[in-house]
DNA sequence: CTGTTAGCGCTTTCAC
DNA sequence: GTGAAAGCGCTAACAG
C-alpha cells in the first residue's frame, strides 16, 4: 500500500506538498498538484485513516448502539434513517448490538469509545439514567434515541410511548371493549415497558375501567412471546374482548395462538400491535397498530449527533423536534364489541358495562 | 485521555514497560506490573486505538458488506452468527449495506478497505465476479457469503439454492401438483434468482412438466412485491394450483393477495416459501418453506474469514463445509392436489395430469 | 528484566 | 508556495 512518502518521491515534491493537494488545505502551485494528482492515481494512493485519525484525532466514525438487529426489522429502520444522514458526510457507522443486556451494553459503549467514535447514538434498554449520565461526560458527544434522559432532556430524542400505548386502548374503548387485556414485556424493568404500562392504564382510568391485573400477560416481545403470553390468559380463562399488545411481533403471534384456539380476530377478539411493523399488513386480518415512527428517530438523532459534532447546534437543533408522537393506524384487527355478549371464556362475565 | 507516557510516568517507569504489560508481551518484574496496573487503573487509560492500528498494521476489525438489514431478518440472523464468532475473538464487526447495487457496493468494499479491516466478508448480489476476483487480490483477506465466486471456491460460503427450490417443487408435485406458479425476483440477473430458476425447471423437468412462462411473475422480493405479483397472475387468468415463491416475505404477500381474492390456502392453492423466516411460523396457514440456514453461513464465514487472517487454516478449514444445502419444513401451506377438479380459474384446464 | 530509540503514516507549524 | 521537522500514541528491536 503507498504512502504519502512514496507519492512525493514520484511527484517530486515534499510530503507537505502532497498533504496539502489531499487536503485541500493550503494553494498548491497547478503543476505541482497535477503531479501530485498523477503519482497519486498512478501508486493508488489512498491515505492511512489510522494515521489520519491518530493526529486529527478524529475518526469519522459515528458508534451505534441498538438492541439487536435480529430482533424485527426495528432497529434496522432505524439504523436506516441513521446512514440517511450520516454517509451524506462522508464518514461511517459502526454498530453494536447490546441485547438489551446490561453488561453487555456497557461493553459496547465502552468499545465504541474505545474506537474514538466522533459521536455516539445510544439506545440502551439496561443502563441507567445515571450510567448514561456518566458516560455522556466523556466529552465524546452522545445522544440517546428512544429513551428520555433526565437533565438530557437536549440530548434524547424519544417518543412519547405513553400516548401511543393510551391511544391504542381508548380506540378500542371507543369501539365498546371493557375488557382489553395487555400482552407486554416481560423486561418489567425498563422504561419501555413501564411507559407502555402507564398508557395503558391511564386510557383505562381514564374511561372508569378498573385495572385488572389478571388480564395482563408478559412474555418476551417476540411472537413466541405473544404466543405464550395469549396462551397464558386462555388457561386463566379471564374473560377479554381485545388486547392490546407491546408490539407487532407479539400481537402477532398473539392472534397466531387465537387461531389456534378457533378464536377469531377480530370477530371474538379485538386487537392493536405497536410499531407498525411492515408485516403487519401481510396478515389475516391487517393489523390495526400504533406507527412507531422509528426510521425519523434515527435520522434525527444522528443529525443530532453531528450537529454536537461540528457544534454547529444553531443550524440543526430545532428543525426537528426531539420528541415524536406515535399515531394510531387503523386495519382491519380491531370490532365493534357486541355490547351484551357473554365473552367467549364466559367464566367472568363483563359486569362494569356503564 | 491519558496515554501511554502518563501512565509511566506515574508508575515511575518506561513506557516500553507499561506497553509491555498492556500487551502481556515480555516478563514485567511483579512489583512494576502492580504499580502500572494501578496507575492505569488512576488515569482511566485506555490504549488508542489508532495508534495500535497505526504500528500493528491490524486495526482488529473485521467488515462486512451485506445486502441491507431492513429487508427482513435475513441478513441481521447472518449478523448474528458472524458476531458469535467474531467478538468472543475481542475483533469487531463493522457493517455496511450494498442495497444491491452496483455502485453502492463498490463503494462500501472500498471503504472498508480503506478503513483497514482485518478481513472482508462480502455479500456481493451485483458485482460480477471478475470484479470480486479482483478486489481479493488486494491482499486482505476476503471471504464471499450466499455465493459460488469461481476460482475462488475455498473463499465462498455458500447455499444450494437450486436443490432447495428445486426440492419445494418436488415437494409440491409429490402432492399431485402440476400447474405450480413462480413467485420469483425482479433481479433476474443476480445468481439468487437464476439459481432458483433453475431449481424449479430442474424439478419440472424432472416430472416431465413443461415450463409454462404464463405462471411465472416477477416483482421486487418483498411482501408487497408476493401480492403484486399473485395479482398479475390472477389477472392473466393463467391457472395454477400451487406456488413456490422467491423468499418467505414474497410467499406471504401472495397468500395476502390470495386472501384478499377469496382463494384459500392451502384449500385451493398450496404455497412454499424459501428461507424459513421466523414469521413464518405466525401467519396461517403456517408456511411451508425451505430453511436457508443463514446464520451457520454467517458463522462459517466469519470462522474462515479468521482463519484466513491467522494464517491457520490447518485449524479452521475443515471444520465445516464451505457449501450449505437446504432443507425443506413442511408446514401447513401445502395440500394434496385434488386431481379432476378443475382449478380455480378454469380457463386453463390442467391438461397434463400423468 | 528494563529503558532508549526508531519508526508506523500523516498533519501542521515554522522558516525560507 | 514549499520543505524540514516535530509530533500524534504506540510497538518492537536493541542494548544493557
Amino acid at each position: 500500500m503507498a504512502t504519502i512518502k512514496d507519492v512525493s518521491r514520484l511527484a517530486n515534491v515534499s510530503i507537505s506538498t502532497v498533504s496539502r493537494v489531499i487536503n485541500k488545505s493550503a494553494n498548491v502551485a497547478p503543476e505541482k498538484e497535477q503531479a501530485v494528482l498523477k503519482a497519486m492515481k498512478e501508486l493508488n494512493f489512498q491515505p492511512n485513516s489510522f494515521a489520519q485519525a491518530l493526529v486529527n484525532k478524529r475518526s469519522n466514525c459515528i458508534g451505534v448502539l441498538v438492541g439487536d438487529l435480529c430482533g424485527g426489522p426495528f432497529f434496522a429502520q432505524m439504523m436506516r434513517g441513521i446512514e440517511d444522514v450520516i454517509l451524506p458526510e462522508k464518514k461511517y457507522v459502526i454498530v453494536m448490538s447490546g441485547n438489551h443486556n446490561h453488561d453487555r451494553e456497557k461493553d459496547c459503549i465502552e468499545a465504541l469509545m474505545l474506537r474514538r467514535c466522533d459521536a455516539l447514538i445510544i439506545h440502551s434498554k439496561a443502563l441507567s439514567d445515571d450510567e448514561l449520565i456518566e458516560y455522556s461526560q466523556s466529552g465524546i458527544p452522545m445522544v440517546f434515541v428512544n429513551r428520555l434522559v433526565s437533565s438530557l432532556e437536549d440530548r434524547s430524542v424519544w417518543v412519547d410511548i405513553t400516548a401511543g400505548m393510551a391511544d391504542a386502548v381508548r380506540h378500542l374503548i371507543a369501539n365498546g371493549h371493557r375488557k382489553i387485556a395487555y400482552i407486554c414485556s416481560d423486561d418489567a424493568a425498563f422504561a419501555d415497558e413501564k411507559d407502555r404500562m402507564a398508557g395503558y392504564k391511564m386510557a383505562l382510568e381514564e374511561a372508569g375501567i378498573e385495572f385488572d391485573p389478571n388480564i395482563v400477560s408478559a412474555a418476551f416481545p417476540d411472537e413466541n412471546g405473544g404466543y405464550r403470553a395469549i396462551e397464558s390468559l386462555l388457561m386463566r380463562d379471564a374473560g377479554f374482548t381485545a388486547f392490546v399488545a407491546y408490539n407487532d411481533a407479539m400481537a402477532i403471534g398473539a392472534i397466531s395462538a387465537l387461531a389456534d384456539n378457533n378464536i377469531t380476530v377480530p370477530g371474538q377478539v379485538s386487537a392493536v400491535g405497536y410499531d407498525d411493523n411492515p408485516i403487519s399488513n401481510y396478515i389475516k386480518p391487517k393489523l390495526t397498530t400504533v406507527r412507531y415512527p422509528i426510521e425519523e428517530v434515527g435520522k434525527r438523532a444522528a443529525t443530532l449527533a453531528l450537529s454536537l459534532l461540528y457544534d454547529r447546534s444553531e443550524e440543526f437543533n430545532w428543525r426537528w423536534p426531539l420528541k415524536f408522537t406515535p399515531v394510531l393506524i387503523e386495519k382491519a384487527s380491531v370490532a365493534q364489541a357486541r355490547p351484551e355478549e357473554p365473552e367467549k371464556k364466559p367464566k367472568k362475565a363483563a359486569k362494569k358495562q356503564s
